[in-house]
DNA sequence: TATTGTTATACTCTATAACTATA
DNA sequence: TATAGTTATAGAGTATAACAATA
């Protein structure tokens, strides 16, 4: 017991993470913190939020897809999918459409507006992830996308 | 047309990521969200959760803590350790004392069963992890957590 | 005056079940 | 019967402001 003479209240900065220390989940949701946050800032005052510039992306590259399929793109409920996509619609950054080939399904496409709101989005969070991974090698952030893609993978 | 035969994730995988395929924030909400699911899978019946598992590690590591440095270690807002701390001390796993030198303050120690309760946790979580990282090398492994903790680092 | 813990509150995210309209 | 989208709801997680007791 000899070890921790310090006083609580004391300036210890030098919590220890013990047990947390070596476990990938912990500073994974650490780091996924910092990334959320900062953002969040990056973007703030847009209207924009992780998820949204998520469907906007899917939906920017995959034109005429439909609610379902981006909902399971980006592992989103069907359920949580309506008003995601209600706020996109209502903001005109979006046209939703009853499908051709299946009436039960809407398919989705950019406005201009949308194109443009998504452009700005990323050149914010380019920006944002430059400045968050400033201290990183190409080859270093190649390896981080790797191995996070990997982990991704056994999500199925 | 009887050609949707295909199992979920299937011919899904067709769907394009469009500017969120190079985006380090996307994969690592992703991958996160899948390190989370599978632990809460590793630690389910137990009534543990991540954040759970966070203060236990922190107590354990540093007996009589207050309440106050737990949450900035972990980043916990004052008002949202309340519940948790509760919840804590009301499973019997940590017993909660004024301070005796700020009687502002709560002093926190584990008890034999939030001992074994957190035990129990890491070695189902130590598991779940060996699981989810078995594809990669102890070296892959080190540089994860190595650029994890870079990001982490941002965050002050 | 500042800090520790508390209460109240609110918003986002996530998850489930039941419903409708189409297929 | 199965699927696409909807509604309702509930539990986590997170954030802020105001308060009492203590420093």
């Amino acid at each position: 017991m000899g070890q921790n003479m310090m006083a609580a209240g004391d300036n210890d900065d030098a919590i220890r993470l013990g047990p947390l220390e070596d476990l990938v989940g912990y500073h994974m949701r650490r780091a996924s913190a910092v990334v959320g946050a900062d953002f969040a800032r990056a973007v703030s005052g847009t209207g924009m939020r992780q998820v949204l510039v998520g469907i906007l992306s899917i939906i920017a590259a995959n034109p005429g897809i439909n609610q379902g399929m981006v909902g399971r793109a980006l592992n989103i409920q069907r359920a949580n999918m309506v008003s995601l996509v209600n706020e996109l619609v209502d903001a005109g950054l979006v046209t939703r459409e009853v499908s051709a080939e299946d009436r039960r399904a809407f398919t989705f496409t950019l406005t201009d507006r949308g194109r443009t709101t998504l452009d700005d989005a990323l050149v914010r969070i380019r920006d944002h992830e430059e400045r968050l991974l400033g201290s990183m090698s190409a080859q270093e952030r190649a390896t981080l996308l790797d191995l996070l893609s990997r982990i991704e993978a056994r999500g199925d």
